[in-house]
DNA sequence: CCCCTTATTTGGTCCAACCATTTGTGTTTA
DNA sequence: TAAACACAAATGGTTGGACCAAATAAGGGG
């Protein structure tokens, strides 16, 4: 008996699909490009228009195309954005039933990694936004919402200052995550809303200064502090 | 005039897969269940076959079901796996000509914290793999695609010790990438290779002690060292 | 010149038929 | 009786053609 796995039998659509979608990558077709209509696609291509149609919905839904109905319509190459590999993980996320530890774990390693390359990257307008999102939280007083909004905007921009795209799209991909599983009213207490100003603002020292290893450090403090926090209270909750 | 921001128009086939998706993750169509064949689908929602398939593709890409021809055939409710998500990241890597020294910055994110958390939680068969891997990277000898590959086993292994999934999902996405941009010749010097045995090995002392910190302080100044060769050879490329 | 109508182009949807694959089932045969 | 075979049934895969809906260009009237 000879070795033979089962074979993979492609469909018509995945063919075309892995067609297009090489070229795409390839950049034999530049983002902003419009593919032919359907209807000469399926004869160029020797398919019903169906399978066409299908092998598009696949490249629409992988993020590499956008199309749209009406006399100049059609599909258009688009890059990929961040928001299609948000929802792929977000997906993973709650299909694996991902336990929010473990996103927050992954948080830990990222956010650090983040600052150090804010400290070593960031520009004028970085900055900024970083400054701006801090004024914000330290004036948000008794308003949780605004708190856990500029909270977020400030993390959010840190990671952007270190100007690395991959780090920003997980963070963007799992944040919402982590958002959706945060408990609000761990920010009830001003005395721990004072002491996130107060981390961020060293951090933020570190990163002025350009200083990456301490900006990394700094931030892995506060991140740590706030998984391990998270930790302490679920504990309490799975005891009562 | 009243402010409206163009409005979304959701295919049928986007509204079924929305509501199909849902009911999967939220366990209401649990993993291994079957779907209605295609025609009974068509007949419930309303909608013909050609917009049912659609939908169904969707989900297929996603990851979230499973179809398979023939008498008991069907669409199957499946766990996304690691690889949908790194055809995602792969996807959104070559996409945005995301550059390869952004891709190892976050492996340098990624792998102290994956050292931590092994040497907090790794069991006996994820300790018995890293012995294995690190037996065969140090007998490669002078056949590099074996030491590459061991060096590959190993790194996953780690990760893999410490038993958070994302982590795992993450590394494995952008390994591949990694991989197909390692410069072999890096690796020509037996010096090299063997510095990278030492330091896998310490690695490896602090996850067997359950030293936490030490692990991660040793597998970033292991994977530092690495980028910022790369880093370096790259410069030197470029000046050429 | 501007606005409204109309025609055209393009994707979206539907239907009905038929093909391909897999598997159950019954029949034949060694 | 048991294995091999042939056929039937169920299911997804593919096709062609028709028509609907949306967007826009082109033309015509004020």
């Amino acid at each position: 008996m000879i070795d033979l796995s089962p074979v993979f039998v492609p469909k018509a659509a995945d063919v075309l699909a892995e067609t297009l979608r090489e070229q795409i990558l390839n950049g034999r077709l530049g983002v902003g490009s419009l593919l032919p209509n359907e209807r000469e696609l399926s004869e160029r291509a020797g398919l019903s228009r169906t399978s066409v149609r299908e092998a598009l919905r696949i490249l629409e839904v992988e993020g590499l195309i956008a199309t749209r109905t009406g006399r100049n319509g059609g599909s258009e190459v688009v890059r990929p954005t961040s928001a299609t590999l948000e929802r792929s993980i977000g997906i993973f996320i709650r299909g694996q039933n991902i336990r929010n530890q473990s996103v927050l774990e992954v948080r830990e390693a990222i956010e650090p990694q983040a600052a150090r390359l804010a400290a070593m990257h960031h520009q004028a307008d970085d900055w900024a936004a970083l400054v701006q999102a801090h004024e914000k939280l330290l004036s948000a007083g008794e308003d949780i919402p605004v708190f856990l909004q500029a909270n977020l905007d400030w993390h959010v921009s840190v990671v952007r200052a270190s100007h690395n795209e991959l780090l920003m799209a997980f963070i963007a991909a799992i944040s919402s995550s982590v958002y959706a599983a945060t408990d609000l009213a761990g920010f009830n207490s001003s005395q721990v809303r004072r002491e996130v100003g107060v981390a961020h603002q060293r951090v933020m020292d570190a990163i002025e200064a350009r200083n990456a290893d301490s900006a990394a450090r700094r931030m892995g403090r506060h991140v740590g502090a706030y998984v391990s926090s998270v930790a302490k209270r679920d504990e309490v909750k799975e005891a009562a």
